[in-house]
DNA sequence: CCTTGCCGAGTTGTATGCAACTTAGGCTCG
DNA sequence: CGAGCCTAAGTTGCATACAACTCGGCAAGG
C-alpha cells in the first residue's frame, strides 16, 4: 500500500461505506486532491477503480458522484448476492479441507459466545463473521468468483446492517452458519446451497424489514442484540 | 467515445479478444501510447480498467500483461457464467413484456434459418445469438446483473468458440433458444433457469472437448456448421 | 415575459517532465 | 569459479501545465 493512489482509493472507500460520504454527493478531482493531499493523477485512477465497483457513477466531462442505491438497486444486489454466495458454499462444500472445517467450526462458536452475551462486541462479530464469509470464498477457489463477490457484497455496507438485528433474527443467523459447516462437513453441495440462499435471504428481509427506519430507530426490538451479516474487509 | 481513453480501451480489448494480443504478453505504457498515438495518461486508464474487468493482470511498478488462462480458470468461468445466465433468465421470465417476446421469438426463428443454411453467416449468427442474450439481460432488468455479466461472459471470448461447434451442437443451441421463449412465454422461472443452466453446460462441454485443437483442427466433424455462444458486444 | 445565444468560471481530459522503483547484467571479492 | 553487490537502463508512479468541454447566468431580441 505504498502508492499514493491506493490511499486515496482506500480513503473514498472507507468514507463512502461508512456513510460519511453520502450517495449523490459529488466528487471533484482537484478537491479530492487537495483534502487528501495528492495530485490529481492517483485520485483519477482512484475514482476510476471505484466506477469499476460502482460505488461511484461516472460521466465523461461531469465529473463524478456517489452512487446512491435505491431500494430496487438494493434488492437486485440482495438477490445477485443470494446467487453467488450461494454458488460459492456449493462449490466450498466439495473442496474444503479439513483446517478449513476446523477453523469454520471455531468460528461459529466464537460467534454463537457473542451472541450470548447481553453486550456482544460488535467489532468482534463482524469480524469473526467476515472471516467466516472469508472462509468460504477461500475454499471455494475460485479467483474470479471472489472477485465478483467481492464487488457484490461491498455494497449493501453502504447501510451496514449493524443494529439492525433482532435477537431472534441474530439466532437465526448463527445456526445458519452451524448449519453450513455441518453442510460442509457432510460434503453436500446442494445443503449447503440451500442454507446460503437462506442465510442471505434473511439478511435481505432484515434489511427491508428496517428499512424504513432511517437511524436512531432501530425497530421495535430493544437495542442490545445485533448481528452485522455483511464483509465489512476481505482479508 | 470522443475521448482517447476510450479508443485506447477499445483497441486493447478488441486485441486481447481477437487473439493478437496473447495471453501472457506485456504491455508498456510508453510502447502503447506509441502504437496507439496517444499519451501515456489515457493508455494508464485503459490497462485499469482492463485490468478491473479481470482482461489483464498488474502489479505495482512492474508493468501489465494480457492475462493468460488456465483451463481451470476457464471451468470456474463457465460455472460462473452459468449461475449468472441462469440466474438472468430466472428474473427475465418473470419480467418479459410481450414485445420482447416478438423479439426473442423472431431472434430464434432468424438464428435456426441460419443454422439450416450449408454455410451459415457467422457474422449474423453471432450478432443474432448476442441480441439474443442481451435481450434476456435487459429482460432481467438488474443493472448491476448486467455489469457483472458482461465482465464475466467477456473473457470466454478469448477463445472465441466460433469453428467449435458441431451439427449436433448447433442444433441443440437452436432447441434450447426455441425452448427459452417458451419458457419465458409460459412466465415459468423455473423452466427458464434450467433451460439456460443446459445451454451453458453445452457450451462449456464444446469449449472443452475441442479445447485440445488448439487451430486449425476443429475436431472430427466438417468445417461447416458453427454457431457461437457466447456474446461479442454489449449492445 | 420568454426564448436564444453567448460568455466565463469551473471541471475534466490529455500531455509531459521528473522521481521512485524493478530488474538484468557485469564487476568485485571471497 | 561462484555468490553477492552495484550500477544503469527501462518502466511505472506522481505532479503539473495546458486544452477541451460543461453549465450556469446574463443580455439581447422577439
Amino acid at each position: 500500500m505504498d502508492r499514493a493512489a491506493d490511499r486515496v482509493y482506500e480513503a473514498l472507500r472507507a468514507g463512502i461505506l461508512d456513510g460519511s460520504r453520502r450517495g449523490g454527493s459529488r466528487l471533484t478531482e482537484t478537491g479530492l486532491a487537495e483534502e487528501l493531499n495528492a495530485s490529481r493523477t492517483p485520485v483519477r485512477e482512484a475514482l476510476r477503480r471505484l466506477a469499476a465497483e460502482g460505488l461511484v457513477d461516472t460521466a465523461p466531462h461531469k465529473g463524478a458522484r456517489v452512487t446512491d442505491w435505491t431500494p430496487h438497486d438494493l434488492e437486485e444486489l440482495y438477490d445477485l448476492r443470494s446467487e453467488l454466495e450461494a454458488h460459492a458454499a456449493e462449490r466450498a462444500a466439495t473442496r474444503v479441507g479439513e483446517e478449513d472445517l476446523v477453523r469454520l467450526a471455531g468460528l461459529a462458536d466464537q460467534l454463537e459466545q457473542q451472541a450470548r452475551r447481553a453486550q456482544p462486541d460488535l467489532e468482534a462479530v463482524a469480524r469473526i463473521n467476515a472471516d467466516f464469509h472469508d472462509c468460504i470464498q477461500a475454499a471455494a477457489s475460485s479467483r474470479r468468483l471472489a472477485a465478483v463477490l467481492r464487488s457484490v457484497v461491498r455494497v449493501p455496507l453502504v447501510l451496514s446492517t449493524y443494529h439492525r438485528y433482532s435477537p431472534e433474527d441474530l439466532r437465526r443467523s448463527c445456526a445458519h452458519h452451524r448449519e453450513l459447516v455441518q453442510a460442509f462437513r457432510a460434503k453436500d453441495g446442494r445443503w449447503a446451497r440451500a442454507v446460503m440462499t437462506a442465510h442471505i435471504a434473511a439478511a435481505k428481509d432484515v434489511l427491508m424489514r428496517t428499512r424504513e427506519h432511517p437511524a436512531g430507530q432501530p425497530a421495535e426490538h430493544p437495542p442490545t442484540h445485533f448481528v452485522p451479516d455483511s464483509i465489512p474487509e476481505p482479508r
